[in-house]
RNA sequence: GCGAGGGUGGCGGAACUGGCAGACGCGCUGGACUUAGGAUCCAGUGGGAAACCAUGCGGGUUCAAGUCCCGCCUCUCGCACCA
């Protein structure tokens, strides 16, 4: 029988606050030292309070931060906020307060849930996005990516959210809904600042090579940036000397087009097309613009369209064939006009169906048939496309596109799914774009010397709903006099997106209180890249595809020394509700942490994140199994109630403790930290049962559960009479000599199956093996009348015995 | 349709390069201590009376398969008229 547990959330507080007093997290630059950056993905304070979520990627990059500054690293591990946003600004419209008001209040409110748990975070480094210190440097770069070209307004057809009253980036949109608030998005034509990401799409496609990151996210940013090789091919109109170009994968099919289709949208139409059939393309082009993307790829299944009465001349068969116009061709991708080839291009298959346009087969299967009742995609062998047939298609790709440039009919392309960023927001609680317009002199950047460009101080405001930002209905702000000509002008009113801010953080992290530069050459040489980055998923495509964009700005205009700013990546699973089910304030199945943590205390809410499952795979919260590391933290402590042994541990104790420190030192590093915590749990079950442990069991235990659980191993450690801090004690190191078994017990199977069990010691000979299973009794019984054909021996770990 | 990752007891999950399937924990059953126990401790716990049967399903390779190969089913996530 054993007492109960201390008060472990009072045990909590008063470790923090010595920690904190200590200054124990408080990093700087240590030459002496190898320095290791440990990331996490900072969150955005919302008005709902921390999630149980959020704690798992927390207490994971907290307990490899511990770990190796055990091991000797001088580790960075920061924490701050990504506090600008949609979010924020309703929730202060809704409660008629300012946004920074709500941002305020928020962040005070996340940082004491945070702080709750004992992270080892260096608190003097954190960082706020809304800060007017801070955003100085976003705009800064957004300044400077001016200069070099990168930012530049355009009037385009944008992604727009009636609900959230503003323009949206192609990746803030999924299956034609604002992925925030679900509503269905509608194209609006708007003056907006584009970033030419573009730019940047071989560097970011080939950049992934070397990450250590997960495959799944490569793949997703792969994907998204979208690389195609092929062929630009030009197509003569008859009747003009204009053409028509065509992006085509698949060159080795231009002897089957045998008609073109452009976008709705395509200019040359407007040239070209007669009076009478333009009429009928302008109706067209009200129907399509009517779709939302939503419908447009809902209804995907039927194709619509119509001619033109234009022809163009195949270059290859010097066949003319007519031009069309369909939705199904966008003119944002590639030319925005595709040569089609109804035997070969599923697409092309069912619009040629649908208006019986010819369908020409150029590609046979290398071996059988082809059933002609759809477009036959795969390779296979040349046929009626004059000195090509023969080919294998794969081949015939490469000797077309010769051809064609031999002849100046068309040439090698690559292209590009990913286009550039919409970079303006029409919304208030944002980055401000640092971007004057004067009547003489256009578009003039705010000079260097007047950042930060802040957000006006105005106690209250509403969103214009027009389309425009707030921001314009702000008279004095958006007046102003031109830096160039002092002239009146007025200044840009929209605002940066909520990615802004999170795309450099972590730079501002290592010198998070320069007034001169984004951060010290002598900081970034030290602490950069970021060696470990810790988040969900679910920025794999937005937050880290325009972090490394703007990185690799960065490399190239020489502020950083690095072309990539995260080696290596790990996403956390969800934590979901013990239904399996999100975790929702609707469903009502919402864990707080608050509570969690007054019922527990830190150490065994940070033990159950870890324990649930697998790091990386999603788990569910079950308000039982937390139990079980109550319990163990439990009997952790119970061991402490007796003095330890000055003893030294005997062979077995010995042996125990080293199984346990290499298993939780090799998952610690693989991050299987379910797996450690069980280690320690089988040890523990073992020092149970010892009637006096010896204090080095003891003091190595503390040891390695100290980055699990830092309050009660500081408090069962300063027990032990010790002043110093588990957080700079060194992490045991095992034998592996010492953690092998003296006898080991190996199974004996007879044709396969499982007949007896045997003790002997590792590395034993064959021999000695045969005579030891001949000697036991059981297999002795299985093996009478029997003639053994073969032995199989394992060493250490098996033997099969074949009758 | 394409891409990625999963399917193991009542539950969460273990299992190194093929070598005792079910570690550890939850739950459950019995016991101990107790005025009491929802605390704690001890024992048991995949199914089956047993031979045996069991890692989504069906084949295969092997002395030996959760693990390797072939063919399916199913779930989750991402992309999706990208020429």
């Amino acid at each position: 029988m054993r007492k109960e547990y201390t008060d472990w959330p009072e045990m909590d507080r008063k470790w923090q606050a010595e920690w904190e007093k200590a200054g124990l997290f408080h990093k700087q630059i240590d030459p002496q030292k190898q320095k290791l950056y440990i990331l996490d993905m900072f969150p955005y304070p919302s008005a709902n309070g921390l999630h149980v979520g959020h704690p798992e990627g927390y207490t994971a990059s907290d307990i490899l931060s511990r770990y190796y500054t055990m091991k000797g690293w001088h580790v960075l591990h920061p924490m701050g906020w990504d506090a600008f946003g949609l979010p924020t600004e309703n929730y202060a419209l809704k409660m008629k307060i300012h946004p920074q008001t709500a941002t305020d209040e928020n962040v005070e409110n996340f940082r004491r849930q945070i702080k709750r748990f004992g992270f080892s975070y260096d608190w003097t480094r954190e960082v706020n996005t809304t800060d007017p210190d801070y955003y100085k440097w976003t705009q800064w770069i957004f300044l400077k990516l001016f200069e070099n070209d990168l930012a530049y307004e355009a009037k385009i057809p944008i992604n727009w959210c009636p609900d959230c009253k503003t323009g949206l980036a192609n990746e803030e949109v999924s299956d034609g809904t604002c992925e925030r608030c679900g509503a269905v998005i509608e194209r609006r034509n708007m003056r907006q600042w584009m970033l030419r990401i573009t730019k940047y799409a071989e560097r970011l496609l080939s950049g992934l090579d070397d990450l250590d990151w997960p495959e799944k996210i490569k793949a997703m940013q792969r994907n998204w940036i979208g690389k195609s090789l092929g062929a630009l091919i030009n197509f003569p109109i008859v009747g003009s000397d204009k053409k028509v170009q065509v992006f085509t994968t698949r060159p080795d099919t231009l002897f089957g087009a045998t008609y073109m289709v452009l976008a709705p949208e395509h200019p040359l139409l407007d040239e070209l097309v007669s009076a009478q059939d333009m009429d009928k393309i302008r109706q067209y082009r009200d129907i399509v613009k009517a779709k939302s993307d939503l419908e447009r790829t809902s209804l995907s299944k039927d194709k619509t369209g119509l001619a033109t009465g234009l022809f163009a001349v195949n270059p290859a068969t010097k066949e003319q064939i007519p031009i069309y116009v369909s939705d199904y061709v966008l003119l944002h991708y590639g030319t925005g006009a595709v040569m089609a080839v109804a035997a070969h291009d599923q697409r092309d298959y069912e619009f040629a169906t649908l208006f019986h346009l010819p369908i020409y087969t150029v590609i046979e299967p290398f071996q059988g048939t082809w059933t002609e009742d759809r477009a036959f995609e795969d390779e296979g062998r040349m046929i009626h496309s004059a000195q090509f047939n023969g080919l294998k298609s794969s081949e015939a790709i490469i000797k077309i596109i010769e051809w064609l440039e031999e002849n100046h009919l068309g040439e090698r392309s690559i292209q590009y799914k990913l286009r550039d960023w919409v970079f303006s927001r029409q919304r208030f609680w944002g980055e401000p774009i640092p971007i004057v317009h004067c009547e003489h002199c256009g578009i003039v950047p705010v000079p260097y010397d007047q950042l930060p460009l802040t957000l006006p101080d105005v106690p209250f405001y509403e969103t214009s709903g027009t389309g425009e930002s707030p921001l314009a209905t702000i008279h004095d702000w958006v007046n102003t006099l031109c830096p160039k000509c002092g002239g009146p002008a007025k200044r840009e009113t929209n605002t940066m997106p909520q990615w802004a801010g999170s795309c450099w953080y972590y730079i501002r992290y290592i010198d998070p209180h320069n007034q001169e530069r984004l951060a010290s050459e002598e900081a970034i040489r030290y602490w950069l890249p970021v060696d470990l980055y810790i988040g969900g998923a679910e920025h794999a495509v937005l937050h880290l595809m325009y972090a490394r964009f703007w990185h690799k700005f960065l490399y190239d205009i020489g502020v950083v020394n690095h072309e990539e700013p995260f080696l290596r990546l790990r996403n956390q699973g969800m934590v979901l509700a013990a239904d399996g089910k999100k975790m929702s304030k609707s469903l009502g199945n919402v864990i707080n942490p608050d509570e969690v943590l007054d019922q527990y205390g830190a150490d065994v809410v940070r033990m159950y994140e870890m324990f649930m499952g697998p790091f990386d795979q999603e788990s569910l919260w079950s308000t039982q199994g937390i139990e079980g590391v109550h319990r163990f933290l439990g009997k952790v402590e119970a061991l402490f109630e007796q003095p330890g042994s000055s003893n030294q541990p005997n062979a077995e104790a010995l042996k125990k403790m080293h199984q346990a420190i290499k298993k939780v030192t090799l998952d610690v590093e693989s991050m299987n930290f379910n797996t450690a915590i069980s280690a320690m749990m089988i040890w523990v079950n073992y020092l149970q049962k010892m009637t006096s442990i010896p204090v080095t069991c003891l003091e190595t235990l503390l040891r390695i559960l100290s980055p699990f659980a830092p309050h009660l191993t500081e408090e069962l450690w300063h027990r032990l009479g010790h002043r110093s801090y588990l957080y700079y004690e060194t992490w045991p190191t095992f034998e592996e000599a010492l953690t092998k078994e003296e006898l080991i017990e190996i199974p004996v199977q007879i044709n396969g199956k499982l007949r007896d069990k045997i003790f002997v010691a590792p590395g034993l000979e064959e021999e000695a093996i045969k005579k030891a299973v001949l000697e036991s009794e059981k297999a002795q019984q299985c093996l009478e009348n029997a003639t053994i054909k073969k032995w199989i021996i394992i060493p250490d770990r098996t033997i099969n015995i074949v009758i």
